[in-house]
DNA sequence: TCAACAATTGAAAGGTTGTTCAAATGTTCA
DNA sequence: TGAACATTTGAACAACCTTTCAATTGTTGA
């Protein structure tokens, strides 16, 4: 549905080079995630992008656990491991119930799991 | 092998709270990946986490392509490609070879497209 | 009701990241 | 060899992220 311009779709026009394969990149154009797939994947692997985060998640895979406990098994401060325990809770990753004063985690996603042992095949490929 | 100051071992010495459930934290703490794989995990979703880079890797799911191309298809400038190509190349997850003036890029890891099929389901699941 | 404590929150500081701009590199072809 | 052009690179700036610190909220039990 974009006008041409010569052999330029108007969405080539910020390139600042001669477009030198046009009908590899109207193929492929038609073949690309749409705009909220690619914020989704964009926002889930930021998430997914932090140590500490990671090592939650990785905790909550073999047990559910408060955020003392997290806290303790990390060697990191409550205040720290709240923030991020809210960051992975606002992308869904994560769960919480509170159970008096204390509240516990646990994970709410089955995928994390499996996006993890392909993440770590690419890693011990690579060395 | 960690030493033990009443219920806490040396790891859990910077948690500023009582740990509640010492048998949970230690039985996890045995199950936890490696540093050298959270840092792994850690560093590839970095790399994921940016609209830019996800659209360079969907876009080379399907063809092979110049950084000419991906500039004319993201519509960004030729420099700031060339950036995030670098990027992926250190993370090894494209691989490029030359062609007179045009370099051409292309995916060099077979995980990724799983990675992002986990990922779209995760998502798709959130609406 | 009030003290104690688990957890959350907001603001601030320091570090990291992505794009832009200008300059440099590498290759071709006349 | 030198002009043209695809790509890479480095520096700089703004935006964003993570932790810390201090204050606050929510809950229990005395």
């Amino acid at each position: 549905m974009s006008t041409r311009i010569g052999n330029f779709t108007e969405e080539m026009d910020r390139c600042d080079c001669n477009v030198l394969h046009t009908e590899i990149v109207e193929r492929v154009g038609k073949l690309m995630p749409t705009n909220s797939q690619v914020e989704g994947l964009e926002e889930l692997f930021k998430v997914l992008g932090n140590s500490t985060r990671v090592k939650i998640l990785s905790a909550l895979f073999h047990s559910e656990m408060c955020v003392c406990d997290i806290s303790a098994l990390l060697n990191m401060t409550v205040s720290s491991v709240s923030h991020q325990l809210k960051v992975l809770r606002q992308a869904r990753l994560v769960k919480s119930r509170r159970d008096g004063k204390v509240v516990f985690y646990s994970l709410d996603d089955s995928h994390i799991n499996g996006i993890f042992e392909q993440a770590l095949s690419h890693i011990s490929e690579m060395k």
